[in-house]
DNA sequence: AGACAGTATTTCAAATAATGAAATTGCAAT
DNA sequence: ATTGCAATTTCATTATTTGAAATACTGTCT
C-alpha cells in the first residue's frame, strides 16, 4: 500500500487533501477536467479551467490538448472547450455491455459474483423493450427499466412516447438514490435482507426533496409495504411534481431480477393512479412471462 | 511550435512513432487504455492492457486504477476491467449539449464560426421528435435525424419502433462516412459547392460496403441527382442488408439545416421503396413547417 | 493436501515527463 | 495604429512516472 516511507525532504503532496496512492496524477487532473467541461453546458476557455480548479493555466493547455487530440473535447472557435465525439462514441460501447446479460439472480451473490459474460443473448431491454414499448404508448408516459448491477440500481432502458419529458437528470446507465425512486424501492423491497442491509450500509439516504424517505426505518416500512402490495410508488422523492410507479419483473426461477416503471406528472397520481398501476403490473407480468418462455440454458 | 532545438543528449521521446508535441503522455496513455478497452466487449485484465499496448505492467496497473477511481473504468471481481458508470454520466452530458440549437445555417460558415450557445431553447431533436415518432410509427422502421457539428454530419435522434433494428455501429453523436449514407448525401447535395469541396479534400472516400460510393466524381453526380429529386437513397451503401431514405428539413430562411431518414431491411425498397420515400418527404416536410412556425429570433 | 502456475500488487531508485513563472504571440476592440 | 486581454510557448526545476524484480495472491492440478 505504497507506505512511502522514504522520507525525502521535498512537500509531499502539492496539495495536501488528495492523498490517493497508486493514482497517475497527470491523469488524474486530465480526467478532473473533462468532468468540469461535462458539468458545464457552454464550455470553458483554457483559463476558465485554469481558474476553476486552481491550475496553473499551462498544465491547463497541456491538458486540454490532450484531450482535444483523444477526441474527448472539442475546441469552438471562441476557445470554448465542450464534450467531444469520443463521448457517444464509448457510451455506445458501454450500451454494448449492456448487451450482455448479466446474471444478477440473487442481488447480494451476484454483486459479488463474478458478472460471467454469456454469449450473444440478446440482452433484457432488448428482449423487453416491446414490453416497455406498449406500456409507453398506452399510458403515453415514459417507460423504464431497471436492473442490478454491481450492487447498485442501474437504469437499463427507456423508451419515450412521442410527447415525453423524461426525469431531468436520468439517463440509461444512471445508478444511485435507489432509495428515491420507484424502481430502486421496489427491488429493495424483494432483495433478501441481509442484501438491504449491507446496502444501506454503503449509501447515505441522500435527501433530493421534501417527500425523499431518508429515515433508515421509514425506509425499511416502506420496502415492507412495497413488497406486499406488490408495486412501488414515487411520489415525488426523487424529482418534484414528478412521480413514478414500479413493479417486479422475475425470471424463469422466480427471482426478481429487474423493475419495469413509468413516470408521470405527480398531479396525474390521484386521478389516474390505480390505471396507471394497472398498466405497470400488466406490462411487468408480461416482462416475467417473456422470460420464462426460454430460460438461458444453465449448462449449455 | 516547440522546435526542440537545445540539443539534449536523452533520447528524444522513447518510442519514436509518437512525437506528439503539448501532449500529456500519461495522460494520453490512460485515455488509450481506455479506449482499447471500449473496444473490447469482455473487458481487459491489467495484463492483457499491458501485453496488447507493450506497457509496462506497473505502468497499467497504476492507469487503470486512476481510471477505477475516477469512475471511468470498472473492475470485475475477475479483475477485468470494463466501462464505467462515467461513461454513461459524460454522455448524458454531451447530449445536453445537443440541446441547445447550433446555427447550422450555412455548412461552410457554421463550421467555422463561433457555435454560440443560445438560451435554453428547446433542440432542435426535442422539437422534431414527434415528427420522428410518427414516422417511425407509420413505417415501422427506425427514423433518424441528423444535422451539421463543425463540419462534419453527426446524428442526432434515433427514434426506433417497438421490434426495430437499428443499424449496428450507429449511435447519437455518431459523424463521418456521410459519403455512405442518405442522410450524410443529402446533406451535401444541398451544401454551397465550396463546402463540398472542402468536405471532399477532408475525407477519403472510404470502402464500406461493395456498393459504398468510393469514386468521387460518381458521387458528385449522385449529389447532383439528390439535389435534383428531393431526396436520398442508400442501398447498402452503409451496411450492406440496409437501405435508407433521407430527405433534407429546411429552416425559416428556407437552408437546408437538418435531414430525416429511416432505415430498413434492404429487399423492402423494391416493394415498399415509394411508400416509404412518400413518408419520409411528409415527415421532412412537416419539420420544417415546424421550424418555420417560430423562427429563432435574430436579437433577442 | 501440497506444489505449481499464472496473475496481481508492491517496492524503490533511475529516468523522464510535468510543472509553473515569465516571455511571446495573437486577436479584437478602441 | 495602439492597447489590453487571453492563448501559446519556453525552459529550467522538480516531482512524477516508470520498469525490473520481489512478493503476495488465487485457483488448479496431481
Amino acid at each position: 500500500m505504497a507506505k512511502r516511507s522514504h522520507a525525502h525532504h521535498q512537500i509531499q503532496t502539492s496539495s495536501p487533501s488528495e492523498s490517493k496512492r497508486d493514482i497517475l496524477r497527470s491523469a488524474q487532473r486530465v480526467l478532473a477536467i473533462l468532468e468540469l467541461i461535462a458539468r458545464t453546458p457552454g464550455g470553458l476557455t483554457v483559463r476558465a479551467v485554469s481558474k476553476l480548479l486552481q491550475l496553473n493555466i499551462s498544465t491547463c493547455y497541456h491538458s486540454l490538448n490532450t484531450l482535444l487530440t483523444a477526441g474527448y473535447v472539442e475546441r469552438l472557435p471562441s476557445g470554448h472547450y465542450v464534450l467531444g465525439p469520443q463521448i457517444p462514441y464509448l457510451n455506445d460501447a458501454y450500451l454494448r455491455t449492456l448487451t450482455y446479460d448479466w446474471p444478477a439472480t440473487d442481488p447480494q451473490e451476484s454483486w459479488r459474483a463474478v458478472a460471467r459474460v454469456p454469449a450473444h443473448q440478446p440482452s433484457l431491454s432488448q428482449r423487453l423493450r416491446p414490453i416497455l414499448h406498449s406500456l409507453s404508448e398506452r399510458s403515453q408516459e415514459p417507460a423504464y427499466l431497471a436492473g442490478w448491477r454491481y450492487g447498485e440500481v442501474e437504469l437499463q432502458a427507456i423508451v419515450e412516447p412521442a410527447h415525453a419529458e423524461r426525469i431531468p437528470g436520468i439517463y440509461i446507465g444512471y445508478r444511485g438514490h435507489a432509495h428515491a425512486h420507484a424502481l430502486g424501492k421496489v427491488l429493495l423491497a424483494y432483495s433478501p435482507p441481509a442484501f438491504v442491509e449491507d446496502y444501506l450500509a454503503r449509501h447515505t439516504l441522500i435527501r433530493l426533496t421534501q417527500r425523499t424517505i431518508v429515515e433508515r426505518t421509514l425506509l425499511c416500512e416502506e420496502l415492507h409495504t412495497i413488497a406486499h402490495q406488490g408495486y412501488s410508488i414515487d411520489r415525488e422523492e426523487l424529482h418534484a411534481d414528478t412521480a413514478c410507479l414500479a413493479a417486479p419483473v422475475r425470471d424463469a426461477q422466480g427471482r426478481v431480477m429487474a423493475a419495469i416503471a413509468i413516470s408521470f406528472r405527480s398531479d396525474l397520481l390521484s386521478r389516474r393512479g390505480e390505471w396507471l398501476t394497472a398498466q405497470v403490473l400488466r406490462a411487468a407480468r408480461q416482462a416475467s412471462a417473456e422470460l420464462r418462455l426460454s430460460r438461458p440454458c444453465e449448462q449449455c
